[in-house]
DNA sequence: CAGTCTACCAAGCGCTTGCTTGGTAAGCAA
DNA sequence: TTGCTTACCAAGCAAGCGCTTGGTAGACTG
């Protein structure tokens, strides 16, 4: 049997099994014995990993949203323009959806409520961060004249428009994350139609 | 103790109980035990009136169904304009997702994942049926030039953000389902801004 | 007023759950 | 070589789960 002491593969391992199986069915309906299995060892041995069963959602979670942070902060930088910027964070949302974060990301959306108050407190200040970003650029869209609806309603419609997706999107139709994604900026803003996503990111306002 | 028979009040009543427990605590976390207290009966004659927990589950999601149908039906056929219709699905969905039918209309939205695929697959037709009403709606607004989207991206964009306002809105804050429903339509159709809803519902498109 | 049906209780069964315990082989440091 | 640490296994515990069983009081039916 080999063992691999001085390297936490196998923690990091399980939170990916986990991000997975979690996604795919659910927190309460994955136990720990599956979870286990799928790394290739017994359900005891997941506890000198993890002191309990929510703090492997409590990883999942704090390691996907440090990840979501990072990336959206990159687009947002990467813009030049008021619309530029809220295209590629729609870009980068919707990625972050369906691209290898997804499962992580599936679950900061849909599982939250898996979370003990006290875990979810834990990680409010991170989630808020994120929706910072967001706030200040449409915040700036509003102000430039290309936004219409109040920042923080807009993000709303936009987080549930977005993270339902995970229901219905698949990579491998017709349908491309950016044209999407002009599709969903045309009507945060009320002008684009899909496929002029290219043109808009870096282009003036 | 009363026996009431002939009248199947506890059984109504373990539906609305469900709903509510559903919600709030989701479908796995709530054990049978928890409904049977609810209504005031031990957990084992839960199951005189229903054949698994499960089944419990498809009556609410089935009964909300018919309920939302109906509804959305009523909604279509109130409105003469084509935007005006629009507007008139909008509110009715917000309505459904907010007034008394919001704890069966939250676990059609989310908690479908819970119900076995067999059970999904009962319960499609109907909800295809919802969905029908909807993109009917969508498409005539598109053939009018009010929408500029593919109907049932549209649609689909429009669930998720319509369904994650249960995790945002309330009812007793600064802003009316009314004002929230014409945001929505200003941005689906692109130009309508808040407060206007009142004046579009029955006028000319 | 006997027979049937409805709506429940009391008890508990078989199973799964998250988690604990005690032990051990392998790796590492001195 | 000794001693400590890491990463696991083997076994199982207590609690909770969905659900079943056998029985009974009251209401309804002929």
């Amino acid at each position: 049997m080999t063992r691999t002491p001085r390297q936490d593969d196998r923690r990091d391992r399980l939170i990916e099994a986990a991000a997975r199986l979690f996604r795919k069915q659910g927190y309460e309906r994955t136990s720990v014995r599956q979870l286990a299995e799928a790394v290739g060892i017994l359900s005891g041995s997941v506890f000198h990993h993890f002191d309990s069963k929510e703090d492997i959602l409590l990883a999942v979670m704090s390691t996907t949203i440090t990840t979501m942070i990072e990336r959206l902060r990159e687009a947002a930088g990467s813009a030049s323009t008021t619309r530029g910027r809220l295209l590629a964070l729609i870009q980068t949302e919707l990625d972050l959806l369906h691209g290898n974060t997804r499962d992580g990301v599936s679950i900061i959306f849909f599982q939250w409520n898996s979370l003990s108050n006290a875990n979810q407190k834990e990680l409010l200040a991170m989630r808020e961060e994120y929706e910072r970003i967001w706030l200040d650029a449409l915040q700036a869209a509003r102000d430039g004249g290309a936004l219409n609806a109040e920042p923080f309603i807009a993000r709303r419609l936009l987080t549930g428009a977005n993270g339902w997706t995970i229901y219905w999107y698949h990579r491998d139709g017709a349908l491309s994350l950016d044209e999407l994604a002009g599709t969903i900026l045309g009507m945060l803003t009320g002008s684009l139609s899909r496929g002029q996503a290219e043109v808009i990111r870096g282009s003036e306002v």
